[in-house]
DNA sequence: GCCAACGTTGGC
DNA sequence: GCCAACGTTGGC
């Protein structure tokens, strides 16, 4: 199963707010590989939400609801987005510092490629990540 | 608040 | 089509 993981500026958009919402569609991605990224998201993907900024950290996890589609805000049609859900709460939010501390997870974007907003998570790394961050059933 | 990294834009 | 300049992101 394919996972993902998006950042987010808490005070732009926070877990918090994402919690709240029902259904948040998943605007300003305004990087072509990003937007590749979530072009491959499926309905029922899961995908990890990042808070960027101070204690970057995962904070929570979401299921994608609504694959990709157009961005109507977009007037050049070049971008779209797709919508997410939040599912749960990080028991234990798993810091960017602690990632960076794993060997296992030098490959990631996260590590490698500080400014890329929407990546995929290969299988282990997700796994490991998911125990790490201690989601409830 | 600063600075480094990197993606995008635009001139040639 | 290349490359320099610029703007933005994000970690510290």
């Amino acid at each position: 199963m394919a996972g993902w993981l998006v950042k987010s500026e808490p005070h732009d958009w926070s877990w918090q707010d994402q919690q709240e919402t029902t259904i948040e569609p998943w605007t300003g991605v305004r990087n072509f590989q990003a937007q590749n990224n979530m072009r491959a998201m499926k309905v029922g993907d899961l995908v990890f939400f990042y808070h960027s900024g101070k204690n970057p950290a995962i904070v929570g996890l979401c299921k994608v609801s609504k694959s990709a589609y157009p961005d109507p805000s977009d007037d050049t049609k070049r971008f779209c987005l797709v919508d997410l859900k939040a599912v749960s709460s990080a028991a234990t939010p798993v810091s960017l510092a602690s990632i960076k501390a794993d060997p296992d997870f030098q490959h990631l974007a996260l590590v490698k490629q500080a400014r890329l907003s929407v990546m995929p998570i290969d299988k282990e790394a997700w796994q490991k990540l998911y125990k790490m961050a201690a989601f409830p059933a």
